[in-house]
DNA sequence: AACAAATCAGTAATGATTACTGAAATTATA
DNA sequence: TATAATTTCAGTAATCATTACTGATTTGTT
């Protein structure tokens, strides 16, 4: 029942560390290829799950129909560009009392909130 | 390349204006059958994508991995419960200045906003 | 070193959604 | 109103992201 180490575990949290894109499970997958060649995308997505439960990364959802995620587990907003797929952090302070406007007209436990802008990132104007 | 009406469309429009609890495409096929057994979940997939680019329907993603439909296309938030996977509409105010506030800090052109919260419905409480 | 348990790679299965195909329905035209 | 042109359909196959399974490998413990 104990969690054991896994060199590829470590891996993969190594690269969430270094990243601010939000990949995806392939593509974590495609880059943790380069360090270690044969491992599996089932392994990835594995971990990247567990990973998740034990509170050291986020699972993103932009709207996409991609699972995104994040080391930061830290409570902050996404920006997701319609025309590169990219996946943003939002620098705006978040809204915390939000929870507390929406309950008051609500029937229910209003337990978290997530806030995710679309549009057209910096890189992608100059082309459209 | 000019619209032609089908019975099987104005059904699903019709069943989509019934409903206020956001069905996803299967959920609709299941109950438009009742009245056309033999429609296909092909057309109603096609149809509801169709619909929503007609902008008679919007396209919800609540983070469930689902495609849910609203025949309400006006602005407004959601609620997912985690514990039924109800979609709700929430009775708030939209915040309409969010997008020039998170503009302020941000590099690109921000189009729309997206906000759903989640926790545990009136109908779930006792439950839990 | 030897054992038990977790993890792995590889592959198969799942579930939602999309694409394809020949038949049926709809609209336009004669 | 018959016919032709085009859309839409039902049914099915394919795709894509994700999850589950299996026997082999690693890891932590005695």
């Amino acid at each position: 029942m104990a969690l054991k180490y896994s060199r590829q575990r470590e891996a993969i949290k190594e690269f969430m560390m270094s990243r601010k894109d939000h990949p995806t499970a392939d593509s974590v997958y495609m880059h943790i290829r380069n360090e270690y060649p044969n491992i599996s995308l089932g392994t990835v997505y594995r971990n990247l799950q567990l990973l998740t439960e034990l509170g050291e990364l986020q699972k993103i959802r932009v709207g996409d129909g991609l699972d995104h995620f994040d080391a930061d587990t830290s409570l902050h907003y996404h920006f997701y560009c319609n025309e590169c797929g990219a996946v943003i952090d939002m620098n705006m302070d978040c809204i915390r009392e939000i929870n507390d406007i929406a309950s008051k007209t609500f029937d229910g436990i209003i337990e978290s909130h997530n806030l995710t802008f679309s549009g057209i990132c910096g890189k992608c104007i100059p082309k459209s």
